[in-house]
DNA sequence: AAGGTCTCCGTAAAGGTTTAAGTTAATAAC
DNA sequence: GTTATTAACTTAAACCTTTACGGAGACCTT
């Protein structure tokens, strides 16, 4: 545990200045050749490394620093968001600072300040679901750090963000039930309070209403968790609530979907024969349901990579603003065609 | 964008010096009880926080900043033990940066470059499959920083860690088959250099033995990646390879026993009635295949937590060592019995 | 030769905090 | 009334960098 070297140590060894031997290893101006040479061998002998405490502190800003908050880390979708997010940060580069905001507004702004306090330079944010995010994300601003938002965007925020085009994610999705010949499309949607499922949910009406089928209210029922139980539960609702049975489902989520088919199988009947399933996110989940899941690709690895090139872009530009938003692509397998030709 | 107050700002306002006011804030000797009353209150007026930067660097060692270096955090499992971490850690009181080694043991010491040039005060590691990852935790530890192993441990380690027993949960995931009648118990193990696999393969041996069933090579196949396309190839290989048909699996993963599962039933066969199988993490997955999977219970969100319980108190006490071995435990559910209870 | 320019380097302050050591004034001891 | 003792401060150094500024010498210009 020997002390690691410091400028002084180089500068005393060479018999120069801590002044010089900085302007040296940082590539300055006022260096003479050959004093660059014998510091930045030095250096490499001692294996000097900067002091990024020392260095930030001067500079009045963590360099390198990323935070990235996301509902929770242990959620599919999210866990491949930051696996995309470290992939662009390239490890030994950028460091990832991360909390998990569990959708709690005062957990988040909780983070926010302590992220603060250790002055990173960006953060990538999820925000909750909850109004006051709003306020949290006018904090992160008005501290002068560079914020874009991840998958949910909101009114207020005018800045970078990247997102899904959910709208016509739940467009295409019912889309293709309607041109596989169904009629009688359920939809279990998400929360009203979150602003993607309610895109979805819109554009589930939007596909029904450009192919002329009547919205039937008893076909959508809103879910609260989106987990596999509710699925399950929402979908035998379905069933005792509609004398003619539904021959398509669009779930909000995978997990949703794999409750819809507990339900189905429950009741003898096939997938995609007697009811076609239709998922959110292409989740490794609707690889291993069988029948394989269709599902809306929402790839959040290449969504995490360009948050976080955008970030540093905007880091190193406080100007610019970047919004991006990712089309929205379905992921056709056996739940949703009968004829099964290999995807 | 305001600056933020600092130690001078609070001594000026009250016309003292700053020592004064940083001992004040800091409950140290040496200061007078209405000097302490009216920092504490121009403090807070102020809204002052420290500067952790200029407190590390001059303590030399960051506060409450933890080092997670997992293979993957995209990884069900890892992500779940990383959601443990988290809330062991209490968000806003510690803070958690992270790292993904990919089992690379280059990245791995590239990341625990960057962990100690920010001085963290302890890191959480699951090593790399390699060995090279027995050099990477003696640079921890030369560093002084405090570490604790998670899941994989290593025989060089003589610190903390904290495992699951693999052996038993081998054990009783294969006895738990041979209880419900089967003979022929086939093993999709993981890859030889992983000692996790290696102990549950010692674990599905040493059931056999103790039950007296002969050991059959020809049962027992390696996968590398242990996943779901591995889990399927494999079964099908199984299946080819012996003559008499094996009437039970036990697979090193859940995502392998998914897979076997497509090979099952592809072959129109019925799961348990025919061939019983018994996947290892207990993970989402296992609730959500059809049938249900037996699984071997993991927790990672328990191990997280105990993992980061532990380091706080190998920090504060750095004399001290924890090990700790978290027992077995199968959940059983339809994939592996006749009888079906409920759950 | 005096003045100007340029190169290269040193000095010192700054960033915010902690802490050892020194200072002052009041109190206690004799 | 002098001398310890104590409480409650202040001073200044230290942690490690960065950077504005100044200074010395070399070289060029006229």
């Amino acid at each position: 545990m020997k002390k690691r070297a410091t400028l002084k140590d180089i500068a005393t060894a060479l018999n120069v200045s801590v002044a010089t031997v900085s302007r040296a290893l940082n590539n300055k101006e006022d260096i003479g050749a050959q004093t660059k040479l014998a510091v930045t061998e030095v250096a490499r002998m001692l294996d000097y490394k900067p002091n990024v405490l020392a260095v930030s502190l001067r500079k009045n800003t963590a360099n390198k620093l990323i935070g990235v908050i996301l509902p929770s880390v242990d959620h599919y979708f999210y866990s491949t968001i930051l696996n995309g997010i470290m992939n662009a940060a390239k490890q030994g580069e950028n460091l990832i600072i991360i909390g998990e905001s569990n959708q709690d507004p005062v957990k988040e702004a909780a983070i926010i300040e302590m992220f603060a306090d250790y002055f990173v330079s960006g953060i990538i944010l999820t925000p909750s679901k909850h109004d006051a995010s709003n306020q949290n994300v006018k904090e992160i601003v008005r501290r002068g750090i560079s914020v874009v938002l991840l998958d949910r965007t909101l009114k207020t925020h005018s800045g970078s963000f990247v997102q899904y085009d959910d709208f016509n994610g739940g467009r295409i999705a019912t889309e293709h039930l309607i041109l596989q010949g169904r009629k009688h499309i359920a939809h279990i949607r998400g929360d009203a309070s979150c602003s993607i499922a309610s895109e979805r949910f819109r554009g589930y009406r939007q596909a029904l209403l450009s192919h002329n089928i009547k919205y039937r209210s008893s076909l959508v029922l809103s879910a609260q968790q989106s987990n596999e139980e509710e699925g399950y539960l929402l979908m035998n609702e379905i069933f005792a609530k509609n004398d003619v049975r539904p021959d398509a489902v669009f779930a909000v989520t995978d997990d949703v979907a794999a409750g819809v088919y507990r339900s189905i199988h429950q009741r003898k009947l096939r997938i995609p024969e007697d009811i076609a399933v239709v998922g959110y996110s292409n989740s490794k989940l609707s690889n291993f349901l069988n029948p394989k899941l269709t599902s809306v690709e929402q790839n959040g690895r290449s969504m995490g990579q360009t948050a976080c090139e955008i970030l540093t872009e905007v880091i190193e530009n406080k100007s610019k603003t970047i919004q991006k938003t990712y089309g929205a692509h379905l992921m056709i397998r056996e739940s949703s065609r009968i004829s099964l030709t290999k995807s």
